[in-house]
RNA sequence: GGCGAGUUGGCGGAGAGGUUACGCAGCGGAUUGCAAAUCCGUGAAGACCGGUUCGAUUCCGGUACUCGCCUCCA
């Protein structure tokens, strides 16, 4: 077994991982808020916990690994957006709204994360299916003096753990100094947090020794943590801007309300995504969802691809070169390893790669590597242990052996280029593979054989994204141009306020007249051909 | 204002105190009838100023710049 090695946020050092118990290693990552479809942003902690279960499912058996991710589906975005559905007419009951819409949303986030070829957690709890414990976690803090009651607030009380601050690298005192927050009035110091809120009759709420109301941010994860890991657990994760207040808080409110405890020995915080150098906000202009980027025509393991090339703990910036780049790449390997069964045993030095800190870039370059010396077993072995290369992430990938054009005229047009290359008559091949491409269909020739596939596609996904990249740069005029490009190309882009969108795809290309008019013209020709080079009909 | 991260060749992006990163692009070549693809080879770097050292891009300190968190968006 290689030794893992992970930085842990708490010590700021990298140390030697050893799991409480190495046949339950337990691992817990802040999940979404579930109101809105996931952004890019929000995808990069899935993909990289991901990997990081991927690998200790590897090293420590498949059963041996617990992985709790979070929903949370009770918060004040959650309880707004559902007001507005309200307002624009919805009558039924605001609970029923919240319900559907948090459903809803759940069911995007499994949908858009499974195409980015994330497992599923061992366990995705629902903060509302642990109303319960939060409720009695924050009883114990107040019996233990470290939470108090105000004004129907049940508030944590920070200065009673002398440890407050220290995952940050903070001081109470610095932050208050610093601070840029509103002083809630009936807070006793102006860094003590919300554990429980009450709730008006038109926001949802549950009965407590409070009253009714509804819990804070930060109570959850530490109230299903330790209903589902325990007092101790060995990683929690999540992104860099969780680090202070949210995971601060939840130390803060695990430790003392189960001092026994370690609650998360390694604490694992992945930097941020921004999009061409800038971060990624709504007022910049270029925010997109990651559902966008897949109906862009990006595959889900394209976006993998380039989240993972950066390590974790780098701020990575999302391009469309890169989106490029990497498709090159991934187009590249699955066609060496095509005919290619992956190794049972992936190379050490790979698994040495990973267990460092998760270098992830590292173990690319390495793929690299034996995908140079012309190993696809090898190249399978690694590519899937980091989710790469997988069957179920292939449907983009259409190019094989042969004819994979999925359409027989053009694979008889083929047969007819090959028997006349195979007899020397190049201008007759060359005649109708030129005929092939004008219409969108590429051709690759070898020594014995030759493939046609649609271009389309390809095609379709390449404008689109340069039409975006240039759209969120502000440069809407060159994005007009992509569109007056495809256009020609028989693709159909707008550009309308909503960005870049409506793509023509290649079944409605097909669809379109000039398309079966062509392609029964080439087919025709081919056979002149045929009985031009004497082979009977 | 407080806290943190980063600054590497044309671009992206790693590791290592002294020896080729790697990928893309470029250049040169090979090969396939042509095209595409593929393969081989190759130039090019370490923000700036000090310090430690026989030797630093790699360690330490400072300066400049960039980015992020602290504020609804991760």
């Amino acid at each position: 077994m290689t030794g893992i090695r992970l930085y842990n946020t708490r010590t700021r050092t990298k140390e030697d991982f050893a799991p409480i118990d190495s046949a339950n290693v337990r691992m817990y990552v802040c999940g979404p808020t579930v109101y809105d479809r996931a952004h890019l942003g929000n995808a990069r902690p899935v993909v990289v916990f991901d990997t990081l279960f991927r690998l200790l499912r590897h090293e420590y058996g498949p059963d041996h690994v617990t992985y709790v991710r979070n929903f949370t589906d009770v918060d004040d975005k959650i309880n707004a957006r559902a007001a507005e559905m309200k307002a624009a007419g919805d009558a039924r009951p605001l609970e029923a709204i919240i319900r559907e819409l948090t459903d809803g949303t759940i069911g995007w986030y499994h949908a858009d994360m499974d195409a980015l070829g994330a497992l599923r957690p061992t366990i995705e709890p629902r903060a509302t299916e642990f109303i319960g414990q939060m409720i009695a976690m924050i009883a114990g803090l107040i019996t233990t003096d470290h939470a108090y009651v105000k004004e129907g607030h049940v508030l944590f009380r920070v200065r009673s753990y002398c440890d407050y601050g220290r995952l940050s690298g903070r001081s109470v005192d610095d932050m208050i100094a610093g601070a840029r927050v509103e002083v809630a009035p009936f807070k006793e110091d102006p860094m003590d947090f919300v554990l429980w809120k009450p709730s008006t009759d038109d926001l949802p709420g549950w009965e407590s020794p409070w009253g009714r109301g509804r819990p804070g941010w930060h109570i959850e994860c530490s109230a299903m943590s330790h209903e589902l890991l325990g007092e101790s657990f060995d990683i929690h994760g999540g992104g860099i801007d969780l680090q202070f207040p949210h995971h601060e808080n939840e130390i803060a409110q695990s430790m003392c309300a189960y001092p026994h405890g370690d609650f998360a020995r390694v604490w694992m915080h992945n930097e941020m995504l921004q999009v061409e150098g800038k971060k990624m906000s709504k007022s910049l202009g270029n925010f997109f969802t990651v559902r966008d980027l897949l109906d862009q025509g990006v595959p889900g393991e394209v976006i993998r691809f380039v989240m993972l090339s950066t390590h974790y703990s780098k701020p990575m910036d999302w391009t469309a070169e890169k989106a490029a780049g990497a498709e090159a790449t991934l187009r590249k390997w699955r066609t060496m390893t095509f005919r290619s069964k992956a190794d049972t045993i992936t190379p050490a030095e790979f698994i040495e790669a990973l267990a460092d800190d998760l270098n992830s870039h590292q173990a690319i370059t390495l793929i690299h590597k034996f995908a140079r010396q012309g190993n696809g077993g090898a190249v399978l072995a690694c590519a899937r242990l980091i989710g790469l290369l997988t069957p179920e992430l292939g449907d983009w990938f259409t190019f094989g052996e042969g004819t994979v054009s999925g359409d027989e005229r053009i694979d008889e047009i083929s047969m007819v280029r090959n028997e006349a290359r195979q007899k020397g008559l190049y201008e007759f091949s060359d005649e109708l593979r030129d005929m092939l491409i004008e219409i969108g269909v590429g051709v690759f020739d070898n020594k014995f054989s030759s493939a046609a596939y649609f271009e389309a596609e390809n095609l379709k996904r390449t404008l689109q994204s340069e039409a975006w990249s240039f759209w969120r740069s502000g440069e809407i005029g060159k994005a007009k141009e992509i569109a007056a490009q495809a256009a020609e190309a028989g693709l159909k882009i707008y550009v309308d306020e909503d960005g870049p969108s409506a793509v023509t795809g290649i079944d409605e290309i097909k669809a379109q007249g000039f398309f079966e008019r062509k392609i029964l013209n080439i087919l025709k020709r081919a056979r002149e051909i045929r009985l031009e080079m004497g082979v009977p009909q």
